[in-house]
DNA sequence: CTGAAAGCGCTAACAA
DNA sequence: TTGTTAGCGCTTTCAG
């Protein structure tokens, strides 16, 4: 502990003065450069903690041309959208790498277009020296930014017109590959799937998976209904399907929200999940465990996806050309089918 | 659109010489400040939008001593705890009003010895021009550090031990009243509760309303366990409540999470809710629509209580006094008690 | 209204 | 191993 009140901080010339050296000489051993005799080393270090110098963040910035801070940019059409639990882990595991730098965490919530322009600033004035951009939409104009940006990008996920030099991505398509063979594998043979929004990649990759696994097993694979990725989205499409396949009698739903929605619908129509209708859902969010049945749905590594999108971003930083990176998902299994 | 490949961002000084006009009078036009001519500021207009200019934001900040963002800081002692939703939703409440405003957020997950040491290095450095502070526990060293900090500091949520100066929370003790009143004005007459954690803020006052609205209808207050606002806990403090008093007829219990954990329970001891016992929880999570039965709860506003921290930051930075702020909560019914 | 000049606090190239 | 000297790019007095 120095001084209770200190006025102002401390400047690099007010603790070279004090050790009596050069201001050079304090800003070596200050970032521990060579070059520094023991004696004037250890001056220094003591005229710091007297006077409780830290440097200044901003002037170091300006000087090494580096702002020290990377963005996890969202991006997206709802404001509301960050609310999705999804994205608080993702900040976890990105977190759980940056802890380990002195590089600080911005986080742009691109959900309107006022975040976007915001983002775009953000960038153009060099705020951040990497951004990691996540849940691209299809014609989103961020990706676009994200092409011709000055500072390295990760993306998070994989939109669908394009495929970015440097991504992580959960393996949603074979996620939804799985969730499928273990509906046919049950023995399950007029399955539908409700689909999430087919302008997203995750949306499209797990309506493939639902197909690949069907052409395999030489089901019908006509049986699709887009919900968005929404509860109410869910139950409309669960309706629909009802409707045109009174028969069915299993369903795989791009999301466990969805699947909550399609549960409800269920229930009301007296069909009995998964006695007479098996459902296999997607995400593994917590309310999963707590629906009528549980919910056997695909678990995808979200820590995972935020810490390996951070380490990637820190590789990029230092000059490394890492690749792009793809992370298994898998079955939970809760209520048997 | 201007040159597709900006090999480095033109200067100020490169405006100005483009304008033919003196960087003092460039810089004026850029930040609207008055004292130049018609002609000159469209000179300069044309030259920034000719050469894309934009203006860098470091070495503003380092001119104008301000960092041009603000940080919302989470503490706590695990580093999981923010993948609860509530943050995220107070992420999108606090965006809502920095959006309107240069200002970049800034995020800083405090949640263990390392977090913690970067925040006070990210406030000491100066990096950010004011700071949010959430979650505070009761012997949280962060309580220190806010008071002597040099920026503006609101709290969300009060800690313990003392009453900031500038704060916003959610009106808990009240909340905590109105679901223990609903279970009095039910009938009930044997009421428990599960608490959170007593060292935080929010876990004293809900156990305090519990206590408030027993007082007033002079029923006894001994049954109280402590469920650590986790599921499990939830679990193991019901188990102990049944095993103390069998005739229990109603639980008050802290979080949802925690009604989750003691519904398991108290469906496997065979007790029909809300037929023999009565449950309300608190914080009207998602989960807490699809629990079964579905859990009656107290809302809280998290999306405002996260704007109004930014809009009491944003009041403090700008000179004035704002008066702390205590949010309305209240009671969502579901299962009929 | 206008421009010159002096910083903001730190880093880094270059001589010594 | 040292210290001197330019900057980094922008803002802001202060004379004119």
């Amino acid at each position: 502990m120095t001084t209770e009140t200190p006025r102002r901080q401390p400047t690099l010339d007010e603790v070279a003065e004090r050790a009596g050296v050069s201001r050079s000489a304090a800003s070596r051993v200050i970032n521990n450069a060579p070059h520094v005799s023991r004696a004037k080393r250890e001056a220094v270090r003591r005229a710091v903690d007297d006077l409780g110098y830290v440097p200044n963040a901003t002037a170091r910035a300006l000087a090494t041309q580096q702002a020290g801070s990377v963005v996890l940019a969202i991006s997206g059409d709802d404001p509301g959208m960050f609310a999705d639990p999804f994205f608080a882990e993702v900040v976890v595991g990105v977190n759980s790498v940056l802890e380990e730098t002195e590089l600080e965490l911005m986080l742009s919530l691109a959900t309107s277009s006022r975040g976007q322009a915001r983002l775009e600033q953000l960038l153009r004035t060099r705020q951040a020296d990497g951004v990691m951009l996540m849940s691209l939409h299809g014609d989103d104009p961020l990706a676009a930014l994200a092409a011709n940006a000055s500072v390295p990008v990760v993306f998070g996920g994989r939109p669908l017109n394009f495929e970015p030099r440097y991504y992580v991505d959960a393996d949603n398509r074979g996620g939804a590959r799985l969730a499928t063979e273990h509906l046919v594998a049950a023995g399950r043979r007029r399955i539908a799937t409700i689909t999430g929004r087919l302008d997203e990649g995750a949306g499209m990759a797990r309506l493939q998976g639902f197909q690949d696994a069907l052409a395999v097993a030489g089901l019908d694979n006509t049986l699709v209904e887009n919900g968005e990725f929404r509860e109410d989205g869910g139950s409309i499409a669960m309706t629909k399907l009802l409707d045109r396949a009174p028969d069915l009698d299993a369903v795989f739903i791009a999301s466990d929200q969805m699947a909550i929605g399609a549960l409800r619908v269920l229930a009301r129509a007296g069909r009995d999940v998964p006695g007479d209708v098996s459902i296999v859902g997607f995400n593994d969010i917590t309310s999963a465990r707590h629906t009528e049945p549980p919910l056997t749905t695909v678990n995808q590594p979200i820590h995972a996806l935020g810490r390996e999108m951070a380490r990637m971003l820190l590789a990029l930083m230092s000059g490394d050309q890492p690749s792009p990176l793809i992370l298994p998902t898998q079955l939970v299994i809760r209520s048997s089918v």
